[in-house]
DNA sequence: ACGTCTTACGCTGAACGTAACGATT
DNA sequence: AATCGTTACGTTCAGCGTAAGACGT
């Protein structure tokens, strides 16, 4: 059993759904369907009765919620005791990693870093800076940074629920941002009117309103508040973690 | 991080040693170099101080050392109660077999099956069983049962460490024991004499004693009563798990 | 049709063993 | 020389995505 299949679990427990989950954490649904069933191998148990309207937890997939809980809980609280605050090193970080690395996937702690949250042009453009961790879109050349393997973000066009048609499509004004990259060549391809806007809090909400539609990670699907928009393309937004020496 | 690493960090913790961690579980040591280093990535902290005479934990690495029991004894909680008692299953296994899987690796535990400790020749010879698991070096060539993957149980000849050369080499009376197929290949074409017992617990002991010598798993070798004997070959004794139906 | 979960299958990278290395006793 | 941990390298298999299947609504 790895720890991100306890991760994986959390999401089949609260989402009650495998497309949901796969969605969510931008795997493969077939891949989450094969994960689920090698837990249930290992711990030679049913955790979920499956159905067509999705997943429910059996009486093991209850207790097995609170071992998981229970054990996620300890590793980030190690996390925490492992890097106490006047030891904590720096990091540079995009604002839509740190919320989906952080919030969502719980790779990254609150208790690792002294976060530092800049946007893809503050990043790509930094010369000199000494924090131990650079996690970026951009491609981020410097002397005594390594480059850690590449990961992605899975993002979709996304809506409120209630949204009528036709909503304009909401660009962060970051020069360098993946998602403006992404969102202004598809609106050089769709009949769509667009709309800069420079905070990605201020984005959401207005998509959370019904004001617009914008280009945003999968994640934010999970609540229910945001619904992807048919039709539209998928991406997977690669990203690195860069580490001083 | 794999469960499997809580279990390699324990020993590395308990035996001070890479190499002796690699021995007890039957690991290339370069592996355990790897899976430390994995771990120190990870969690993005120093878990050991190396020396030439061996490793010692630094503060996180016993901070994580309590962790590391936590999880695995919470682990082992949670199996236990996910097979209460009374739905328990069946699984037959060799003596060996059980003891190594059970006290050492905990990957089974006492709380999964009511467990039938069979020789490898009883087992061999089994027709008609309905126990749920069989877990044996032997084929096992039942309709209803289906067989797992091949796995390995590291094994060596052993000796007391004060033990005299030129004991006798004990053999297991089981005829189907991969352990005695071994034993007498090897007196074939070496100078010893050998002597048949039916009891493991009965040559383990004697072996600790110092009154002979035998091919055991090698992580008996772990708390240092038993130790390898010099210029031996070592085995990697497979076997299988079969589950019915 | 659409949305579930499952199965089939090919690919890739992590995990493994062998072997060579460097350093200390 | 023996023993310790590290590095290099080739192999293998679990975990991944794509795609198709089976089943209900």
């Amino acid at each position: 059993m790895q720890l991100n299949d306890l991760e994986i679990f959390r999401q089949l427990y609260e989402l009650h759904s495998i497309n949901a989950t796969a969605r969510a954490l931008g795997f493969a649904q077939s891949n989450i369907t094969a994960r689920l069933q090698s837990l249930e191998r290992e711990f030679n148990v049913q955790l979920f009765h499956r159905s067509h309207q999705g997943i429910t937890p059996t009486k093991a997939g209850t207790e097995f919620y609170a071992y998981a809980t229970a054990a996620l809980k300890a590793t980030a609280r190690l996390r925490a005791h492992l890097h106490p605050d006047n030891a904590r090193p720096q990091a540079i970080i995009s604002t839509l990693l740190f919320n989906y690395l952080t919030s969502y996937r719980h790779v990254l702690s609150l208790q690792d870093y002294q976060y530092q949250l800049l946007s893809s042009t503050a990043i790509h453009t930094l010369t000199n800076t000494r924090v131990a961790t650079v996690i970026t879109y951009a491609q981020f050349q410097q002397p005594d940074y390594q480059p850690g393997p590449l990961h992605y973000l899975p993002a979709m066009f996304l809506r409120a629920p209630s949204a009528t048609p036709s909503l304009p499509l909401l660009i962060n004004s970051d020069q360098q941002c993946p998602f403006r990259a992404r969102s202004l060549h598809f609106a050089a391809h769709h009949p769509v009117t667009t709309q800069a806007i420079d905070s990605w809090a201020a984005i959401i909400n207005l998509v959370r309103a019904g004001q617009g539609v914008a280009l945003l990670p999968a994640y934010l699907t999970q609540d229910d508040t945001l619904t992807r928009i048919p039709g539209t393309p998928g991406y997977r937004v690669p990203y690195r973690t860069y580490t001083r020496q």
